[in-house]
RNA sequence: GCCCGGGUGGCGGAAUUGGUAGACGCGCUGGACUCAAAAUCCAGUGUCCCUUAAAGACGUGCGGGUUCGAUUCCCGCCCCGGGUACCA
């Protein structure tokens, strides 16, 4: 009986389907262990090859789990809400919803397809507002708490009301937007509105006025993450800074704790490089300079407070508060002027212009506070107004963006770092992390790092300043412009925004009759047809963004049709957090800090078990398309002039004519017929993309070539021997670049054990690799090999005679192997140990049960619908699920005589058979004795033997 | 620029703690079976020298170092991939 998959994996799909083999419940007789992929945004374009990379390696991996005895928690589920979808209503008129309900049933076709052990009694999808009922009841929550410095978490915003009530402001530390400070009377005096826009400072989920990424093409503002190099991250639109009042969380809040929380985390270290940078704390001072003439005082940020003595200007970010406040009346034309400039500017203009350097002078002069000289206030872009205080010292010396404008605007640049190496600071700047100081004053001959404990006691001793940590991180932009998203619960009265009554929810996305903006320029919802609360407040018009629905999922899966509450206290307890998440690098910055800062808030109201969601991560690397190319003849009859032809020539031949230049007949006229190219005095070629679904191992299905395409209909081609070999090149994997591998194809032609197991053998789960289909043979014939050792007679049989000692020691090998492979996801190598166990028991014709049965369960993570039918055979009522893993065992292994390398002078020159209980000295004895030891030994005398035990032996002869 | 990864045969990739480099698979070559093909099985397959074999030499990006012994550790370069950037 062939190996027939496609039979196999129909049959126990449906078996797993009606028999609800995968779902999941609480069960405090065994361990938990939850495994989470990062869910999907489910696209028009159906999954290819790469993106079941994950899924595959956390379904093997959530398999073995469960094989170990733990009640594992494994879901799936769609972030459904999201641009694409809302773009392509744009263009057709469509429902996003319909689209989105359309994608995702061809997204759970073809994740069936592959036997994935998910529970889909727990699906969610971001866009049901059984789900984003949660999404808008947590919102509330984060409207309506603070974060307290002292406690260092967040607290109810009552807490803070009544405080206020009694004490003002006095010693309150609490993030927020800007310092304010005032007394309880003042507080008490306060109108309701006022003490609202007062709240509003320190809410968690805030509305401010800021400067945002706005995207006029997409009519929407843009999360800094969303954003690259002043392009939107998607669609590659330009991004520009625009004022405008809008939905924040206070994320920046949580940095110290995001960055903390790091090191307990089992992820791997690029990754948390990766967020400490995105993160981005510095070590500095906050300092004050005095304004000659004028009440008002500079605050300033700096990491490098020891170069102060050096600061000969300063200089404002164009949007700081000071630029208005510090420009004198004749300066003023010239720094409305360049603001306006500054203004205009794309942030794309601005990161591409970044050597041009511009500014003006306010006309004010500051006091450096060390040396009392009067040094001039500048603005200027390259400061900006989102890090530290908008403001700096600017230390030209020592720093290339001060230096470059010292330069270009003549302003005295002094040296106060030196470290020995004789730099001309005059000519450029240096950035002198070593060295002592000079021209400091009191600092003079003082190592930097000391110097910088100085003049930071120094100013907290003068009160003009204080040490002081500073975070790259930024608050979240929380609204969103668009239709396809969660409603935000809130309402406005006398133009504050008040959250919706939790009875009220699920507020629920109202229908509009187009997805555009509104002819005044509101967001789509202000479409929607009486979009106000029953007592007529109009409710906010903007939508979440995509990280909302995203943020907290994981939680929602633990207890998914729960409509009382987010996740009932009894699944919270027992599932508590996720054990192993497996998901793209793509969402290092984005989702990957959302989550934690959300779960960590979530931590703080006690809605969450565990301060960090994730406990330990796997990126699974990209999978990049291996494109083919055809070669299109060229040719030219004036060397200048080309004209395409329908001659295809196949890759051999093409290298070969491009190196013989001028001499090209030679490569192409013997393979033409008589007379072709007459009158051609040069040719090339044209490499032209062809769909890799018209190429197998490199060769090229003529016909279908001709068939693809009207323009490819009288295609001919010259061939080598008859075959026509493709080039082919590594690139992303994209529909336009013809280079896409479905999945579905191949489960259709291989089924999807092999699918499964191929792309894990096809290197280590982190790397990113280029798809490659040539391969997959190999790991097809494994298995037809795996299924012939149940089938040695056509018929399924297995033996009950006991298995010799090489058989078990191939088994427990295998066993030993493929355990230790699962524990640290090293899948590729576990493939290639089942390959070589299958190769040692087709060599020794073992079908014996006591062999075959524990190898069945181990490689059912791999190939689950295989499995089932080989354990059904070996008379097994029940799923191989519910199977254990197979315990190896050492003594199996052990064996009784070892083989040692022995090398002379560190190169390997024979092997010695040595029993294992020989002790050093008896194996040093039997390898200078050994006959084959004789050659080396002739003439030399043994300088020293260095034998390690199980090891090897060396013998140094000299 | 800065911060992370990484560089091993024709290809994808193995190699535990510093101890036989190249597992396993692809590809290729030869053979068996077959009328033939497919499928399957067996053997070979880093480079050089060589008719072949034995034996030897060389070999993990480059140059040096530590060591009895280095793909592995240290120093200095080169190249590739990813992240990030007027962040003071």
């Amino acid at each position: 009986m062939e190996y027939h998959f496609k039979t196999i994996e129909k049959k126990w799909q449906r078996y797993w389907q009606e028999n609800d083999t995968y779902r999941v419940e609480i069960n405090r007789e065994k361990p938990k262990y939850y495994v989470l992929d990062m869910f999907p945004y489910p696209s028009g374009a159906g999954l290819h090859v790469g993106h079941p990379l994950g899924y595959i390696a956390s379904d093997i991996h959530a398999r073995y789990k469960t094989l170990k005895g733990f009640n594992v928690l494994h879901p799936m589920g769609y972030d459904a809400y999201g641009l694409p979808a809302e773009q392509y209503a744009i263009r057709t008129g469509q429902h996003p919803a319909v689209t989105t309900a359309r994608n995702i049933e061809r997204y759970r076709e073809q994740m069936d397809k592959l036997g994935f052990s998910f529970d889909w009694n727990r699906e969610v999808r971001t866009c049901d507002p059984s789900y984003y009922k949660w999404t808008q009841w947590m919102f509330i929550r984060l409207f309506n708490s603070y974060y307290s410095l002292d406690e260092e978490r967040a607290r109810p915003i009552e807490e803070l009301e009544r405080r206020l009530a009694i004490l003002g402001t006095e010693g309150l530390e609490a993030a927020c937007t800007t310092d304010l400070a005032f007394s309880a009377e003042e507080w008490n005096r306060k109108t309701w509105r006022e003490q609202q826009e007062v709240l509003m400072n320190y809410r968690i989920a805030y509305l401010s006025e800021t400067l945002v990424n706005w995207c006029p093409r997409l009519g929407t503002v843009l999360a800094n993450d969303e954003v690259r190099e002043g392009l939107s991250l998607r669609e590659g639109y330009p991004v520009v800074q625009k004022k405008m009042r809008q939905w924040l969380l206070r994320v920046s809040a949580y940095a110290g704790r995001l960055l903390e929380g790091l090191d307990s985390l089992k992820w791997s270290e690029s990754l948390k490089e990766v967020q400490r940078n995105w993160i981005g704390r510095s070590r500095g001072a906050d300092i004050f300079f005095e304004v000659e003439g004028s009440s008002e005082r500079i605050e300033i940020f700096t990491t490098r407070p020891d170069t102060i003595f050096g600061a000969t200007f300063m200089v404002l970010a164009p949007e700081s508060k000071y630029t208005a406040l510090l420009t004198t009346p004749e300066e003023e034309a010239n720094v409305r002027a360049y603001l306006d400039y500054a203004a205009k500017r794309t942030e794309r203009e601005r990161q591409s212009e970044v050597k041009r350097v511009t500014g003006v002078f306010t006309g004010s002069r500051a006091l450096n506070p060390f040396t009392g000289e009067a040094i001039p206030v500048w603005v200027s872009e390259y400061v900006l107004s989102g890090y530290g205080t908008g403001a700096i010292m600017a230390v030209p010396a020592h720093d290339a963006r001060d230096h470059a404008f010292a330069r270009h605007f003549g302003l005295p640049i002094i040296q106060v770092i030196d470290d020995g190496e004789g730099h001309d600071v005059q000519e450029a700047s240096h950035d002198a992390k070593r060295g002592v100081l000079v021209n400091s004053g009191f600092l003079n001959g003082m190592p930097v790092e000391e110097a910088i404990r100085a003049v930071i006691e120094d100013v907290e001793r003068c009160g003009i300043g204080e040490g002081k940590v500073n975070y790259r991180l930024r608050d979240a932009i929380f609204s969103r412009q668009r239709y396809w998203g969660e409603p935000v619960p809130i309402y406005y009265r006398e133009g504050m925004p008040c959250p919706l009554d939790e009875s009220l929810l699920p507020l629920e996305l109202p229908e509009i009759d187009a997805f555009l903006p509104t002819e005044t320029g509101e967001p789509p919802l202000g479409r929607a047809k009486g979009w106000v609360t029953a007592e007529g407040y109009p409710l906010e018009l903007d939508t979440m963004p995509g990280f909302a629905g995203s943020s907290a999922y994981y939680l929602r899966y633990m207890d998914p049709r729960n409509d009382r509450e987010f996740v009932s206290r009894e699944a919270l307890d027992y599932w508590e957090s996720v054990d192993l998440y497996v998901g793209g690098a793509e969402h290092s910055t984005g989702h990957l800090i959302y989550a934690r800062f959300w779960n960590m808030f979530l931590y703080d109201v006690g809605l969450s078990k565990t301060p960090e969601p994730f406990r330990e991560l796997i990126n699974q690397g990209m999978i990049q398309g291996r494109s083919s190319f055809v070669y299109r003849l060229l040719t030219s009859r004036d060397g200048t002039t080309w004209e395409a032809t329908s001659l295809y020539v196949s890759r051999e031949i093409a290298r070969e004519t491009e190196r013989l230049g001028k001499e090209w007949r030679q490569a192409l006229l013997p393979r033409l017929e008589a007379g072709e190219l007459e009158g051609v005095e040069a040719v090339s070629f044209q490499e032209l993309h062809v769909d890799v679904n018209l190429v197998k191992n490199d060769l090229l299905d003529m016909e279908a070539f001709r068939a693809w395409g009207p323009e490819y209909a009288g295609a001919r081609f010259v061939t080598e021997d008859g075959r026509y070999a493709c080039g082919y090149g590594i690139e992303k994997m994209s529909k336009s670049l013809f280079n896409v591998v479905n999945p579905d194809t191949l489960v259709e032609e291989y089924g999807a054990d092999t699918l499964r197991m191929y792309e894990m053998f096809l290197g280590p789960l982190e790397a990113s690799k280029p798809w490659d289909t040539r391969g997959i043979d190999g790991v097809y014939k494994f298995l037809r090999k795996f299924w012939r050792l149940f089938h040695p007679v056509e018929e399924f049989s297995v033996s009950d005679e006991e298995p010799t000692r090489e058989e078990l020691e191939t088994l427990h090998k295998t066993l030993k192997k493929v355990e230790q492979d699962m524990e640290c996801f090293s899948f590729n190598t576990s493939v290639a140990a089942f390959m070589i166990c299958a190769n040692e028991l087709t060599a020794a014709r073992c079908n014996k049960r006591k062999v075959l049965e524990p190898l069945v369960v181990a490689l059912s993570p791999f190939a689950p619908h295989v499995a089932e039918e080989l354990w059904q055979g070996l008379g097994h009522g029940e799923s191989v699920t519910r199977a254990t893993f197979p315990r190896w065992d050492e003594r199996y292994l052990a064996k009784e005589e070892i083989e040692y390398p022995v090398s002379f002078n560190g190169k390997v020159r024979f092997r010695l058979s040595v029993p294992l209980s020989a002790s050093a000295a008896e194996i040093e004895e039997r390898a200078k004795q050994a006959p084959a030891a004789n050659k080396w030994l002739e003439g030399k005398t043994v300088r020293k033997v260095i034998v390690v035990p199980g090891k090897m032996v060396n013998i140094v002869v000299g």
